[in-house]
DNA sequence: CCTACCGATCGGTAGG
DNA sequence: CCTACCGATCGGTAGG
């Protein structure tokens, strides 16, 4: 009956924290992302954990507490990730992995990309000052580029920056809404979104066969 | 002291409705949008409309109803406008058009627009299929202009249309987020928006050539 | 639309 | 991590 407790308290021993604080994290990541942070009770998380509601205030200090660690971990996340696809030299080939990485992440969580892009709203003033700091830093990852392309040639130079960084946001952070957790973002998928935004939705073969031959 | 009920109550007798009902769904969109279905008590709305909590029951049956009738009538909103820029014989221009018309529509009311597209969530199984029939009737719209255009050559034929439905509508629901209350959407940015939804971020410039030549 | 109220649930705590 | 509990707030109702 305590076998789930075992383990966790196995596993406890080789890392730092405590591994029910780590399954409380995750399974309040997966409800904020379905019911929203106040459509979750403390109660429905020590549910599913498996102990009583206020056995949690054991791990952490309060509910709030709980989604600052899961949004601030989940942008760190996308940094991570998107910021290693940012290194390639060539604008175009860059913009292609990151579109590639940010959909690659929300596939491996789409629950906590859920919760990254809407649940933020609920943190205090002082929290989503962070929050802000680092969403900031994340959009100039793909301000960058597009200025880089630019500059290069590579990326059309007559658009509204402003407005192709929020097209390009939206529609990979909406991909959160229809991807499916866990699916490896297959290439096709990548793909595809890549061209909608590279290349866009009108017909434009005298270019791409332009681009082709040489 | 009374003097805005009064007001509303003049008003009630020239429409159908009660007009104290007509605030109460005007002031559930904005707490809705701002805060969320569970973030926001009947309450929070009744303290706002001026009235005690529970003289809102003289006017709903419950919560879940004001919520249903916004998000259903708001999708009704982009069903209509949208709808009725998806006219236009040419599939390029139709899509402009319609993409200036689902902005303009969030922009009338960014608070609405977001009730319709997050808060559905929180609706009954059977009320989720009732909204869920008119979402899928707007992407209709959506894949109806891309079809067209692929088929007379005026939009890309190669693309995944699954994706490309994904992308435009993402980015343009995404427009809830960044997009102030009450603007009309100027040219600039609808414009902005047509540019990289339709031609890509990526530089093409033999094809614009060529299309302006011809 | 108010008065007066209901049972249920909420986030959180003291003490072990 | 449990026992036992707190005050506050929740959606909603009967009767006027």
């Amino acid at each position: 009956m305590a076998d789930r407790r075992e383990v966790n308290d196995a596993l406890n021993a080789e890392r730092g924290g405590s591994s029910t604080r780590v399954t409380m994290i995750e399974v309040a990541t997966r409800l904020f992302g379905e019911r929203g942070y106040p459509g979750t009770s403390i109660r429905d998380i020590a549910e599913i954990v498996g102990i009583l509601p206020g056995s949690l205030y054991a791990h952490i200090g309060n509910k709030e507490e709980m989604l600052l660690e899961i949004v601030s971990s989940g942008i760190d996340r996308f940094l991570e990730v998107v910021g290693a696809s940012s290194r390639e030299a060539d604008p175009r080939e860059r913009l292609k992995a990151m579109i590639r990485a940010h959909l690659s992440v929300v596939a491996a969580n789409p629950q906590s990309a859920q919760v990254v892009f809407h649940q933020w709203r609920y943190l205090s003033e002082a929290n989503q000052l962070l929050v802000r700091k680092k969403r900031r830093a994340y959009e100039r990852l793909f301000r960058d580029v597009i200025i880089d392309g630019a500059v290069d040639g590579t990326l059309e130079t007559e658009l509204d920056l402003r407005i192709a960084v929020l097209v390009v946001l939206g529609s990979l952070n909406w991909s959160a809404e229809w991807l499916v957790a866990g699916s490896n973002v297959d290439d096709g998928t990548a793909e595809a979104f890549s061209n909608v935004i590279l290349d866009g939705l009108a017909a434009a073969k005298f270019a791409k066969e332009t681009r082709r031959r040489g």
